[in-house]
DNA sequence: ACACTAAGTTCAGAAAATGAACAAATCAAC
DNA sequence: GTTGATTTGTTCATTTTCTGAACTTAGTGT
């Protein structure tokens, strides 16, 4: 079906999804075509149940009649790798969880494209119509990926090497599948669900027991040479500091991870076990977590302030899973963000701080698929 | 003119310039069209003069004719306002430099654009069609620009604030104009004329006085959301280290710009004039020269390696103008870059260094007006 | 009720691309 | 040398896609 849509069809299909709904005549000066191209062009997407038409909008002269994607006319399944058992969501073209469930996760790329394929009709018969508008599967998963969204170049987690996971479960299941790095893919579902929508630039923070980080450039989510943009994790943070398990020294994710953050407290002898303990001792003025929060703050903060320096992005989205950002820990983020930045840039890169549930990973996949779908591989 | 070829023909265009002489069906099938619809592309731009048809290469069956863009088919002006004098360069689409000049440096913009009309017709006069072929004017200058090319956000140099040169030295001359930031005017010429055609994303270091920085990504000139993408001189290196002249501290610039160098040469009593008389005294053994190359070495290196892990560029390529990267500093920054990169990554990215000659700014600038007279402003 | 305004449609025609047949230029082989 | 295989590039009728201009539609303001 995806197939079938021409290229101002797919065109449009991505205006809308960037903007919101949109009269026939904005998309038409949006997309540099005639109200007479657009109206042939908009009757056939309605036709063809992607576009639907929303409200009137009232001004002077006839009014307008906003057009939107059609959220049911394309369901997506979204799979996390990350946890076990791995969460395995399905969701509208808006993002929207219709249903939720798990399945157990393997190392083998066999067992889990037959775990999929079990879940699946579990998953789609929750709702009328998702069987047969099943338009794509997205895996995410920690490690490297090909350009292509089909191999797993290299993940450590799972301990793959050159694994082509998208080809066996498309073979599987016989649905279009695609897989796509943890951060990236949150990138793609904030670009296509959330909050990013009409930034065309923006750089992805995801703060969990590791750190993530994705860009989005010009609209495109940025992949790097060997798929390794975003690699932040492992940015020398403090020259010299303690060995990380990458082999190198000082990365920050030695400092500014939750994981790291948990170890450094139980080696001080804290008894915490999330982020919101150590904030409570810190407030009670203990040294030693005020230490900590201190250096895996200031930390971060350095990161992200290299991360605007060097390239400007028009928002950084840090997404949390533990805690919040309202204590010490985010205080001394936004300080160490606003003392490294150039001066005259301080203040001027919005920082937005967002608190992510535990369907983060499995959302982001779907979005894989989601994007695949209205963007396409080859985004012309 | 420019306004005259199709969308069609400009990604044509792009392509030849990218990839270099092509024949009609290599290109048919790089752009996805018919070898129909190429044939007639190419007579037209043939027609037009843009482009010529160069060797013929035989193999199996009918050989092939490669169709290179015609290097005289325009011409370009381009002009650095870094230097006093500022030179002037005319300069044909190959980027081969035809004619050299230069004019008085001032800070009006009125005066600016007085001297670049004066100064045209001698230029123009060291070619018999630079005149009637002459397609654009480009200025390369220090400074934030503006989306358009058009306007100077903000130049600390110049002492200027929202300025929009180029529709001055537009109305001016009646020549098309653009200005550019001068690092991403250097990247522009490398991805045009120089050794990063075939590179869709990569990042220039220009290591002069200052430290400048630029990137293209997905064979795009990326200018962050304020035109500061690349700034990457005040990133912060050393954390609570020397003060920068822009507010902050530990700043790049504060120790590995050519300025710094010698700055602090010459506060250690070093009788250093320029990068090579440093790197003489650190061969004999002066202790105070190894470690300012050291510092400054492994500053450099420790930014480009941020770089790499933050965006993971196909290629790196450092240009300087003065001394060498043969001696102790050229090998401390690439130390610091392997050290300070993921282990599995390193090496992965190409580093190139490049020697430039005083040419670079200018030749930046005429590769901004030829950017736009090839591939246009309007990426489409 | 009347003009006025702007959205969206219709339709003939222009522009751009395709597919299939064909012409052209070479190599390989007998 | 002539013949066949092979691949480039052209031609042309046809299809697809877009445009411009006229027109219909559905409101607002007076």
């Amino acid at each position: 079906m995806n197939a079938l849509l021409t290229s101002s069809q797919r065109q449009l299909v991505r205006v809308i999804s960037e903007s919101g709904p949109l009269s026939r005549t904005e998309m038409a000066n949006l997309l540099g075509l005639s109200k007479a191209a657009m109206s042939g062009i908009a009757r056939d997407l309605i036709d063809l149940g992607v576009l639907h038409e929303t409200e009137t909008v009232y001004g002077q002269g006839r009014p307008s009649v906003r057009l939107d994607l059609h959220p049911e006319c394309a369901f997506f399944v979204g799979i996390s790798l990350l946890e076990d058992p791995a969460p395995m969501i399905l969701c509208d073209l808006n993002g929207k969880i219709i249903a939720r469930q798990s399945m157990p996760l393997s190392r083998d790329p066999q067992v889990i494209a037959e775990a999929i394929t079990e879940g699946l009709p579990r998953l789609l018969e929750t709702h009328p119509s998702a069987k047969e508008k099943l338009s794509g599967i997205g895996v995410a998963l920690s490690g490297f990926v090909d350009e292509t969204q089909s191999n797993c170049v290299q993940s450590t987690l799972l301990n793959w090497q050159d694994v082509p996971l998208a080809k066996i479960i498309r073979e599987r299941t016989g649905v279009e599948t695609f897989i796509e790095n943890d951060a990236k893919a949150v990138a793609v579902s904030e670009k296509l669900f959330g909050s990013a929508r009409e930034i065309q630039s923006f750089s992805v923070v995801s703060l969990g027991d590791g750190i993530g980080c994705a860009h989005f450039i010009d609209g495109k989510l940025y992949r790097g040479n060997h798929g390794g943009a975003g690699e932040i994790a492992h940015c020398t943070i403090e020259p010299g500091g303690s060995p990380c398990r990458c082999g190198k020294r000082g990365c920050l994710d030695t400092a500014s991870s939750m994981k790291a953050i948990k170890e450094m407290s139980r080696a001080e002898g804290l008894e915490c076990v999330s982020l919101s303990d150590i904030e409570n001792e810190a407030s009670t003025g203990n040294a030693a977590a005020i230490r900590i929060l201190h250096r895996a703050g200031s930390g971060l903060g350095l990161a992200i302030a290299n991360l605007i320096q060097i390239n400007d992005p028009g928002l950084i989205l840090i997404t949390h899973v533990e805690g919040s950002f309202d204590g010490l820990f985010g205080t001394v983020v936004n300080q160490a963000i606003e003392t490294n930045v150039l001066p005259r840039y301080a203040g001027q890169t919005p920082i937005r701080i967002k608190r992510v549930d535990g369907d983060v990973w499995a959302r982001g996949a779907a979005s894989i698929a989601a994007h695949n779908f209205l963007i396409g591989p080859n985004s012309n």
